[in-house]
This record gives structure tokens, C-alpha cells and sequence, in this order.
DNA sequence: TAACAGCGAGACTGTACAGTACGGTATGTA
DNA sequence: TACATACCGTACTGTACAGTCTCGCTGTTA
């Protein structure tokens, strides 16, 4: 039990890695048998079609993709602009690696492919409420204005992503944008975000 | 020639309509040929290959798509607030059209292949720089804070397609958004962005 | 030792597709 | 009439791949 389950691991991790870096239709099963070790016989003992090998692999990416994002999420302490730069560059440093826009790429393309994209829109809602919920405390300890903390968690999610991800996902660099480039937008993002959302007259910083 | 010429286009529209909305690899030259008329030796008359077809098709994809969004920009006049609003609406209009969503949904699962991505970029900073400069003579009359136009014309996009966009493209709803869903992301979007870019103390509308 | 289960190796089947070959047709031009 | 151009229809080739099958090896249990 314990073996067979290491083998189906190793067999789910071997296909999520093809499938990220080369898409559904140029990964053949006789290529993850290979990368894996073993036989075509023993990869559909434990998936019974190529299909639903993809679908798992791509909810284990969908976790990874919306864990790698808001994993930190905490409750911000101290000043309220520090913890959410903090927060927010390390979240763009994760999106805008090579293996999460792979990542992205890959839900955006199969989205339709057994409803890969409604779970994968379920999830990050989930984030987005936890997001929302520390905004909102913001909000009633008056480090923002008051408003609808939910548009507010997706509207800073939107300002952070702006044009840098779309960038990547479009493939303008092969390499990820450096450390320098991200500080500069997830900064640009908070200070727009701040102007907006500023409970009174200190719009910029 | 001119005969020929309505040929070609003729092939070049029907391939650009099924890899919309069926991509790459699930449309076969068989299908283009039977589905436009004629001979698979014909369509290789005038495309020498697959992929050279399908990168003309992309070209014009890109094309459209990003005409598609700010085709109708122009200097804003009268109130800002409601120029913005109506110019905001239009574009998240047709960038929620189901012809639009499958474009860029295959832009990005292809965007390797051929340097696609890199011209849809380029067009779309075209386009950016419009926008900025007419955002950046709303701020030299006041209209607007000052602060760098480029920056505020690609967050005044980002959160423009915050969320609404990403869920069509996750396939979360068969259907476009409807017309109510548009115009109320449309106003959060300017809302916001006016908040943040006032140029005094009247960030609430 | 014997029987068996799990697995590896890889041949095999059926199918789909990119791209080619070829024979025939319609239209226009000299 | 003779020829050329552009086209159609379709059969064909070679390749790639999903999924199946067979065989042989190895470790385990009785």
C-alpha cells in the first residue's frame, strides 16, 4: 500500500511537470512513462486515461498556484503600508516565476477541460474573502475608508498583477522579471491602492 | 489575382474562426479545407505550411482584439468621470464577448510559438501610450492629479479587467457576462481610479 | 519449492492527422 | 484549337500517439 502509493505520486508529479512545460496535447503518455520510470502498463493501472491524469494533475496546480499566492496571508502588524508591500511583493515574486506561469498558462488554456477553471475560480475566491476580511478590519480601525472590502481585495490583486503577469503569460522574456522590476510594481500597486482606499486626505506617499 | 485574393482570405477567415474555438491542435487542415471549400492542395497553395497559417490567423487575432478594446479612443470631453465611465464600459463590452475571451485564451496558450506574444505586446503598448497621453493632458488641466501616465493608463486597465475577465477566461460562466455585471465593473473600476488619481481631497464619488 | 501478484519492457492495434500526388475540370487567353 | 492557370476531389504516405496485450523478471507467501 504504502509502495504503490509512492509510485502513484511519483507517476503524478512526473506528469505535472511535462504537462506545466509542454501543455496537454504535446505530452504523450509514452513520455511521462519514460521521465517516470517504468511501464505504459503500470502508468494505466493507476489512471485510466490520459484525461484524467491531466485533471488531477491540475488540481494539484491549481492548489499550488492559489497556496503559492496568498500562502503568507496573516493579519497585517504595524503600519498598514510596510505589511502590505511586504505581502504583496512576495505574492508577485511567486506569480511571475516560470513554474507559476506556467501554471497559469496551462488553467487558461484547458479551463474547459472538466471544469479545471470553475475550480480553479472557487478557490481563489476562497483567498480572495480571506483577503477581504483583514481589509475589512482595516477599514473598521480606520487605516482605510470604508467600502466593500471584497472589491477592494480584487482590486488589489488587479493593480499588483497589472501588466507585469500578462507580460510574462504573453512571453515577452523567457527569463522572470528581476527582483528590481517587481519591488518597483508591487510599490507602484500599494501606493495606488493606498490613494484609493486612504481614509482621508494623504493620498500620496 | 483579385480572385485569388478573395480565395486566401476566404481560408485565412475560416482558420481563424475554428482556432478560436477549438485551438491549435484540435483543428486539423482537413477541417479548414472541408469547412472553407475546396482542396486541401489549394489551402497549401497559399499557406505552405500548418503553422505558418495559423500564425497569419494570430496576427490578425491580435489585431482585432486590441482594435477592439480602445478602437473607439478619443480625447475625453466634458466630465471626465463620465467620458471615462463611457469609454471604460465600451471596452470591458467587448473584451467579455465571447469572440474576444477566445482570442486571448488561445494569444496565451500559443504565445510561444512564433513570438505571437511578443507582437500582441507591442500593439497593445500602442495602444497604452494613447491612453496615457490623454490621461496625461487630464492632469496637466487639473483634471487629474499629476503622476506618471503610463502607469495610471495600465493600472486603469488592470483594474478595468480585475477578476471579470480572469473568470471568463477560467470558463466560470458559458455566457458573457451580462450588460448589468459590465457596466457596475466598469463604474467600481472608475470609481477607483479616480479615488486614487484625484487631484485633491474628493476621492469618493 | 511452487504458486502468485506486481511490475518492467516493449511490441502491437487502431486511429488521426500533416502533407503530397495525381487525375480531372472550369475559365480565360492567343 | 491549344495552352495555361487555378481549382477540385480524393487517395495515399509517413508519423505519432492512446490504449492494450504479451512475456518475462522478481519478490513474497505458504
Amino acid at each position: 500500500m504504502r509502495k504503490t502509493d509512492q509510485k502513484r505520486q511519483h507517476i503524478l508529479d512526473t506528469a505535472y511537470r511535462l504537462f506545466q512545460s509542454q501543455g496537454f496535447a504535446n505530452t504523450s503518455m509514452s513520455e511521462i512513462t519514460a521521465e517516470a520510470g517504468g511501464s505504459k502498463a503500470t502508468v494505466y493501472n493507476y489512471f485510466p486515461s490520459k484525461e484524467e491524469l491531466f485533471v488531477e494533475c491540475m488540481t494539484n496546480i491549481s492548489d499550488q498556484y492559489i497556496d503559492g499566492i496568498f500562502g503568507g496571508l496573516q493579519d497585517f502588524e504595524g503600519e498598514l503600508q510596510v505589511a502590505l508591500l511586504d505581502t504583496v511583493k512576495y505574492a508577485l515574486r511567486v506569480l511571475c516565476s516560470l513554474e507559476m506561469l506556467a501554471s497559469k498558462r496551462l488553467l487558461i488554456a484547458e479551463a474547459e477541460r472538466s471544469g479545471i477553471g470553475r475550480l480553479f475560480c472557487r478557490k481563489m475566491d476562497g483567498y480572495m474573502g480571506e483577503l477581504a476580511a483583514i481589509l475589512r478590519r482595516a477599514m473598521d480601525e480606520g487605516q482605510l475608508r470604508q467600502g466593500d472590502p471584497l472589491l477592494a481585495a480584487r482590486q488589489l490583486r488587479a493593480l499588483l498583477e497589472a501588466d507585469i503577469v500578462e507580460r510574462c503569460l504573453m512571453g515577452v522574456q523567457t527569463a522572470p522579471p528581476s527582483a528590481v522590476v517587481i519591488a518597483r510594481a508591487a510599490e507602484d500597486a500599494v501606493a495606488t491602492f493606498l490613494a484609493a482606499y486612504a481614509p482621508c486626505c494623504d493620498a500620496d506617499t
